[in-house]
DNA sequence: AATATAAGTGAACATATGTGCACCGAAATG
DNA sequence: CATTTCGGTGCACATATGTTCACTTATATT
């Protein structure tokens, strides 16, 4: 049978799943309420001081999870070596395949990039500043970018991220056709081609600053 | 003397101003209450239905507000013919003149994009892509995409605009130094030339699909 | 088997919210 | 000048929230 510490784990993980739904269906993480929470599980409201301090540090620990999460995306591209000119389309898809198995998560990450308590935001903007980096490693270690500084580096694996996340924004909404889904994902692909497309003709243009 | 129809579009605009105030403040537009708004005015609660419905009606009022703004920008960008090599830079910087004159409200706007109520979201995406749509005539009238089907014009706007507009998230945190300000225009200055570097070469690749 | 631990309970409280209603007084209208 | 309009007020109520505290009861520890 299920020991204490487990039993406790699971309803923590309760919690945080229901955290997740009602972002979604709310809207926003901003005004959930302990309460509210609970009341999706089927505790009592104090049950929820068991767990975690306040609902903001329940935030940190979705932060926590979407780092993690970020990784193991990260890390699947990795393993997976791509042939030249597929690469773009199959790192995509392993994104896409990811996040859609975690679509409450992600827009939860989304969302509270720009939004909600500073402290939750900060946290996870620095979880994406984080992951660009080691963007910035895999494309260099690729030989994606060649002859390009850091900073330049930096600027194209930026460009990157923001375009698969807002792309990404479109795909988590809940409401698309199937049809709408792929012309998001295309038009992702489409995009991304492009920046390498300039990013290889950059460093010619880079010096007439 | 001011007139009775004076006076109330003036609190009115005093209970649009105190909402945007305490976005920037509390960081989301979800949790905003009538209490907090007419508070910060000195009103009384009940005041706040002589000028608007609830919150949301409030909030659909500030998303058109974002409509007015987008639509100068792009008036403005048109009045200002701009010679081709620094155009870029001159779009941007009459761009980020007029976010920073209107920091709040925008702050409202990205936010609003991925967060808070459903309704706002939808009218909020909706004036973007109108923004992006007039984007792509600006870009084919000026002949900057020469050779290119609609979709793929669309397609590059709108890569444009996501990352002037991730750019602006940046850029309206009210705790970054003047530096760090220069270096996010010119990473997005950069990012752009750098789409357009990709978009000039773009028509031979669109073919292998 | 006796005892200690701690997840979940339930009642209670102070506090905050949305909203209806009757009211006031100054500006608009006749 | 008499009357109407209407932005702003003050009170009231129902409802939702965070958090405390003492409690139960199943699991761990001894």
């Amino acid at each position: 049978m299920a020991s204490r510490e487990e039993k406790k784990a699971q309803t923590r993980e309760s919690l945080i799943n229901a955290a997740l739904e009602l972002v979604e269906e709310v809207g926003s993480f901003a005004n959930l309420s302990i309460r509210e929470i609970t009341r999706k599980v089927g505790l009592v409201p104090t049950s929820f001081y068991r767990h975690f301090k306040d609902v903001d540090d329940l935030g940190l620990n979705l932060v926590d999870e979407v780092g993690i999460s970020l990784r193991k995306i990260i890390r699947n591209g990795r393993q997976a070596k791509f042939t030249g000119d597929q690469m773009i389309r199959q790192s995509l898809n392993i994104y896409v395949d990811y996040i859609e198995k975690n679509r409450e998560l992600f827009i939860f990450a989304f969302q509270t990039r720009t939004g909600g308590p500073k402290a939750i935001q900060a946290a996870i903007r620095s979880e994406f500043r984080f992951f660009t980096l080691e963007l910035v490693n895999d494309l260099s270690s690729m030989g994606l970018l060649p002859n390009k500084s850091i900073q330049d580096m930096e600027m194209v694996a930026d460009l990157v991220v923001n375009t698969v996340a807002f792309g990404t924004v479109d795909l988590l909404d809940a409401s698309i056709s199937a049809q709408r889904r792929q012309e998001i994902i295309k038009r992702t692909e489409k995009q991304m081609r492009l920046i390498f497309l300039g990013a290889a003709q950059w460093r010619s243009k880079e010096m007439e600053k």
